[in-house]
DNA sequence: GTTATTAATTGTTAAAATCGATTGATGTAT
DNA sequence: ATACATCAATCGATTTTAACAATTAATAAC
């Protein structure tokens, strides 16, 4: 199936308006050679006539009309391509799809998300919370464009670049016996009263390593950072959160008590993470180097 | 300002509905290499990213999701551009504006109308009566695709086909003393009683050059034929009748008398006239055809 | 590791688009 | 009437583009 092209429909469209091949074709920048056989490729293609061409006058057919008609709409939609295409080249103006793991996002987001706003007002963020996991399969497949997460974690395959580093601090309830020291070391953890999150949450995972005692058994309770604290704020045990937490509203009006940990002070690493084909890829870089500036802060 | 090809916006279409290169190659007919090529020309074009391609899957970015949108509108708009044009390659089965004299139209048109539209069901036919002139020029200026006139008349540059030839009658006023010979020869008709149609209707001439009296003061008085055979059935004079009107209702209710002239009867042939350049050229044969057929009965 | 799959790439050929110049037909002015 | 100007079609040459077949490089699956 053979269809008219875009050149011709804009030639056809400019004789129609003009009524004059010589000037429509200097309006399409071409000869009215170029214009005028086109315009008969055209008529081959469809069958029909679309101009009647007197020495003195070109009068457009009902048909030509009609298609001119059609080929303005085509037109309208081609320039409406180009304009889509030129509004998106601004570094982070269209809509990003970012993931957040939960242990970083109640207290990175609040930090970073009206600044970033100012820095990109015409960046749409969506956001995504789930854990690292989850978001690495949304990733792989298309369902989000990037996202933040805690190293140390597999990202094969993945573009990634670090935006920030925080150390662990353990909360413990008030008037616990932990609370005489200043800091904390490893050794002196009592591992038998460790809260830990349910399991996928690499927090976990990277505070236990963190602190060398990856073989140890504990109970993996809590759902979120928050019911965590909460149960140890009640007193059932001790736990590990991510400096950032400190600042949070939540942890400051907890009855609990924080405490930082020895050296070398145990800490895990954000990075923004994404596809390394990613259409985004340029932004990423961008948007990584933000976030990084702001969590600086 | 380069445009995308529809082409282009096809093979987009075809990769962003089968995410598979090899694939929408087949479909567009294609071989996968310039599939691959046009679609990288595109994104050239617009600048921007419109597929991830992983070696393993293609995922449209969502710029490519929105163009492919656009692309089925434009593809949707370039089929019906092919359907309008093979649906008008039917003869006559267009719209067709066709002027008619008025001394010809109320006689000619009750009997054509109805077994033209049986031949051909598709034809829509647009009327407009008007004196031959004013018809020359709204067929020059295109506002009509054909007119029937009588001849003779200067038709340069037009195409032309007979479909019919009729004489004269002479109509008179009841027991007028011509009514006592069943046919008159020119030279028998009193000039000075000749009523004729105002300026402009070709009726008149061609009934006077047919008599032979080019150069004889007549009193042209009537601006319609039904006015003109009141004034004959008061009694006010003569004048000319074309044989067609002989059937109509009108003449035959009037209380005049008719009747025909000498050899070598004076008449008037009639035509199909039309630009030769018009893009209705096949059909104005075909449809003259039909008149004339139609005339005959 | 080996094989199969997939999109990009390369080199070549055929097709087309475009141009400049000319032609032929048609009004217009002298 | 005659010369002139205008306009779209046509022709021939050149450049550009499109398309193909074959190959490559990267990846996933076995």
């Amino acid at each position: 199936m053979y269809l008219p092209t875009i050149k011709q429909l804009q030639y056809l469209l400019a004789v129609v308006e003009l009524r004059h091949f010589g000037q429509a074709a200097e309006r399409c920048f071409v000869t009215q050679s170029t214009l005028s056989s086109a315009i008969q490729e055209l008529e081959t293609l469809l069958g029909v006539q679309l101009l009647e061409r007197t020495k003195r006058k070109v009068l457009p057919t009902p048909m030509g009309l009609e298609l001119a008609e059609q080929a303005r709409k085509i037109l309208k939609i081609s320039f409406n391509i180009i304009e889509l295409s030129n509004s998106s080249k601004k570094p982070l103006c269209n809509e990003v799809r970012l993931g957040v793991i939960p242990t970083i996002a109640p207290f990175l987001l609040p930090k970073v998300l009206l600044p970033l706003h100012q820095a990109f007002p015409e960046l749409s963020l969506l956001l995504i919370e789930d854990q690292s996991a989850l978001l690495m399969k949304r990733l792989e497949s298309g369902e989000i464009d990037c996202a933040i997460l805690a190293l140390p974690y597999p990202t094969e395959k993945l573009a990634c670049q670090l935006i920030g580093e925080e150390s662990f601090w353990v909360a413990m309830p008030e008037g616990d016996p932990l609370t005489k020291k200043c800091k904390i070391s490893a050794a002196e953890l009592p591992m038998e009263r460790l809260l830990l999150l349910e399991e996928g949450h690499c927090l976990s995972d990277h505070a236990m390593s963190a602190c060398g005692g990856s073989e140890v058994k504990v109970l993996y309770q809590g759902s979120s950072l928050y019911t965590l604290i909460e149960m140890v704020a009640w007193g059932q045990g001790i736990t590990f959160v991510p400096a950032m937490a400190l600042e949070s509203p939540l942890l400051k009006h907890a009855k609990i008590e924080l405490r930082p940990l020895d050296e070398p002070t145990p800490h895990r690493q954000m990075a923004l993470v994404w596809r390394a084909t990613s259409y985004q890829k340029n932004n990423m870089l961008v948007l990584a180097d933000k976030l990084a500036e702001l969590m600086a802060i």
